[in-house]
DNA sequence: GTTCTTGCAAAATATTTGCAAGACG
DNA sequence: CGTCTTGCAAATATTTTGCAAGAAC
């Protein structure tokens, strides 16, 4: 599915900062945060333009913002595999990036009485692949 | 524990900012924000030592700090039931409490090959056993 | 043309740092 | 008394809001 495609969808005017967005996330194999986004789109963009379309995609369910310690935020394309399965984001302490684990998820937990749950975020901190072969090969 | 026995277990000084800090969350069967902290302390900090004394206490694994969504951000005890179980932490979207699951807790699942997990958070959303009531009881 | 979005300026809020004074052990 | 912590001031960073101009449909 395109960005445009996307876009419509959801009923949203189709702009550049939106559109390039979701392209240069979609384009992504890792969560980028505000600044790595924006040094990968053409246009450039005020900060407060950048804040409003993040804000405007996550709310329609496009965009998964994730948090980690706090004050590090980073953007995903939500694609969850089902509407009932959450999918674990794996953020590395040694590279910081933040990776989909797509193939880690969880289905919604048994709560306590009178608890419903309509939402679920997973992070998991820890090594990724690729430092750890990093680390490996010294 | 008392609130001093955790500290200088920790090789902490015992100072009645992080004293009353421990004390307050302790009380409080809910996770509370820094101005919920302040409300409920006896001396009056400067908002500079609070943010190190979190910062302390979050390192040394005293309190976890709980971010919502962004910009919610709170603080619980850090009470795990054992080093490899995760409890989640659950975030009220109608009251906006957040709260430990210490019922509901998980552990770390299979990474894909080369990652290594070394803590996990879990956040659910949804609506919490007193909210729920008072919908009923309408 | 109507409605939604952008960019700019400015305000509100959050967080960090340096440093001298003070408290802890 | 040596070391760590606090409070203050100031710098840095983040996020929000109002409003007029501009773009989308």
């Amino acid at each position: 599915m395109t960005a445009e495609e996307i876009l419509a969808r959801h009923n949203l005017k189709r702009t550049s900062c939106r559109e390039g967005i979701i392209e240069v996330i979609m384009a992504s194999d890792v969560a980028l945060d505000e600044n790595e986004i924006k040094e990968k789109l053409s246009g450039n963009y005020d900060r407060t333009t950048f804040y409003r379309s993040f804000k405007t995609l996550g709310e329609h369910d496009i965009l998964h913002k994730i948090v980690i310690d706090n004050y590090i935020v980073k953007y995903a394309l939500n694609n969850s595999p089902a509407p009932d399965r959450y999918h674990a984001h794996f953020y590395c302490n040694k590279c910081k990036t933040v990776q989909c684990l797509d193939s880690v998820n969880f289905m919604m937990p048994e709560l306590p009485e009178g608890y419903t749950g309509e939402g679920m975020d997973v992070i998991i901190r820890g090594t990724c692949d690729s430092c750890t072969k990093k680390q490996e090969g010294k």
